[in-house]
RNA sequence: GGCGGGGUGGCAGAGUGGUCAUGCAGCGGCCUGCAAAGCCGUCCACACCGGUUCGAUUCCGAUCCCCGCCUCCA
């Protein structure tokens, strides 16, 4: 029986869907106008991971992962590059799906765009309208009106008051209240805009994931997710919008997920602290970012530094290595786990963990208590569970000489060619006893980065 | 200021009212020509002060400290 912690609610709650054996799950994606950055990747691989449980806990999930493709910061960075919007989100959709692919994130079932569903939106804006929960402002922007949606604040766990005297920012003028957010906002010259009742304008955020969600999902749904900063206000606003326009519950529960955090501080654009995808695509194997992300709970910070991927590295390294001994080679299909027997002591382990808020540190400590096992038992089903159940988390699919020797063309150390030349020599060199040069060439290839390990069946190597 | 989340062994990171987290690192051993890998053993914890309890790292209260949201942000 899985259990979510929902935001909502404050406490883990039983899950229990709409509609038996279906998930309906949006979460909140990117805005396109930079490169994905650690924080993103979070997102995409917690959910990721959240999706592969439910579908291993036999739901059909209907995944959506929206794209924000309009807001000011795309305007803005469009000019500043000289380029227009559609090239410059067209860029940056591509490579978030060339990092989301990297990182062993399966795309969504839709990935719905902003612009594709204005319509939708001003259509919900109307509905607000009409009933009395939002107004056009003289200024040709639409305004939602916090203060007529009874429970404002409840996701967020804040009251009007609350936030009235936490106020930060100067009150505009055209607003009833300081509180009220933007829906359509009228255009300004020289930027995109659309047709509406209200004149030339576009969207506010957050009215395109009231919108984009009832059209693929309806109306009321199981899961929403998001990063923790999303929670207010973008996450109490579209309560406020869906609940507001349907008259009824918008989402029975909300997923967010922890920060990752540089030197103890939030990682954000603002901050400027962040690392981007790529830039520790390049230093690390996916994987191993991967495995960093999932080795702590969704809900805990992450605090990134190249000594924490290190260390990832080397603890996914332990479980290939297990791999590795009992040449467990074949590749299973990722996704189907079902030869999967569920009914052993580890599976059942591993079971409880995930069904507690997707506790992956725990279920990944059952992966090693497994590896343990299998570099005693040398048992080869033993094995392949273990590559199964990390199947389910997306991880140790490759094979383990892969993972351990390193991709050739990634590596700019010695090619495997000339590493089995000097293994030879080395060889050699032992079976005449020549202990000397044995282990100069050992040095020498340790030197290259090439660990060396001898066994029964010959020597192998890996790259430290 | 309001609201929320935390402080676990050298590092990372789960968890629990009373014998094990887990990984990396350390130490001792086995194995090895020597290593590496692996195995066995082992050291190092639960911010601080009270309270409840037969017993608290785990529950309650106070104190200190950290982080987040309240503004665009995953």
């Amino acid at each position: 029986m899985l259990e979510i912690y929902n935001t909502l609610a404050r406490e883990k709650q039983e899950f229990v869907p709409i509609v038996p054996g279906k998930v309906g799950l949006y979460v909140c994606g990117m805005t396109v106008y930079d490169y994905c950055h650690l924080g993103h990747a979070r997102v995409m691989v917690v959910f990721d991971m959240a999706v592969k449980w439910l579908e291993a806990s036999g739901y059909a999930v209907n995944y959506v992962r929206n794209i924000t493709d309009i807001d000011d910061k795309i305007i803005r960075r469009a000019i500043e590059n000289g380029e227009s919007i559609g090239e410059l989100t067209a860029r940056f959709i591509e490579a978030m799906h060339e990092d989301a692919s990297a990182l062993g994130v399966a795309p969504p079932d839709h990935e719905p765009r902003a612009t594709q569903y204005v319509e939708h939106m001003i259509s919900m804006t109307n509905t607000l309208i009409a009933k009395g929960l939002a107004y056009p402002a003289p200024n040709g922007d639409v305004y939602y009106s916090v203060h007529d949606f009874e429970g404002y604040g409840r996701l967020s766990g804040k009251s009007l008051e609350d936030l009235r005297a936490g106020e930060r920012v100067e009150v505009d003028p055209s607003k009833r209240d300081a509180l009220d957010f933007v829906l359509w906002k009228s255009a300004k010259p020289g930027e995109p805009s659309w047709d509406s009742p209200w004149g030339k304008g576009r969207p506010g955020w957050h009215i395109e994931c009231s919108a984009m969600s009832e059209e693929l999902l309806g109306e009321h749904f199981d899961i929403h997710g998001g990063g923790q900063d999303l929670q207010f206000p973008h996450h109490e606003n579209e309560i406020a919008q869906s609940e507001g326009a349907h008259g009824h519950k918008f989402v029975n529960y909300w997923m967010h997920n922890g920060f990752v955090r540089v030197d103890d501080e939030k990682m954000s654009k603002s901050l400027g602290n962040f690392f981007t995808v790529r830039e520790v695509l390049e230093k690390f194997d996916a994987e191993v970012v991967r495995f960093f992300i999932l080795r702590a709970h969704y809900r805990s910070p992450l605090n990134y530094s190249d000594q924490h991927l290190m260390d990832a590295k080397a603890a996914l390294t332990r479980l290939y290595t297990a791999l590795r001994r009992l040449e467990v080679l074949e590749v299973s299909d990722h996704s189907s786990c079902d030869n999967l027997d569920w009914d052993t002591q580890y599976a059942k382990r591993f079971r409880a963990a995930m069904d507690d808020d997707f506790n992956t540190p725990e279920a990944i400590a059952v992966l090693f208590d497994m590896a343990t096992e299998a570099n005693i038992s040398n048992s080869v089903p033993l094995s392949i569970q273990l590559r199964k159940l990390g199947g389910v988390l997306g991880l140790l699919q490759r094979d383990p000489r892969q993972f351990l020797q390193g991709d050739s063309k990634q590596s700019q150390g010695m090619s495997a060619g000339q590493i089995d030349t000097l293994i030879q020599q080395r060889t050699d060199a032992r079976k005449a006893k020549d202990f000397a040069e044995s282990d100069r060439v050992r040095n020498e290839l340790l030197q290259a980065g090439i660990i060396l390990e001898d066994g029964p069946q010959g020597t192998t190597w890996r790259r430290a």
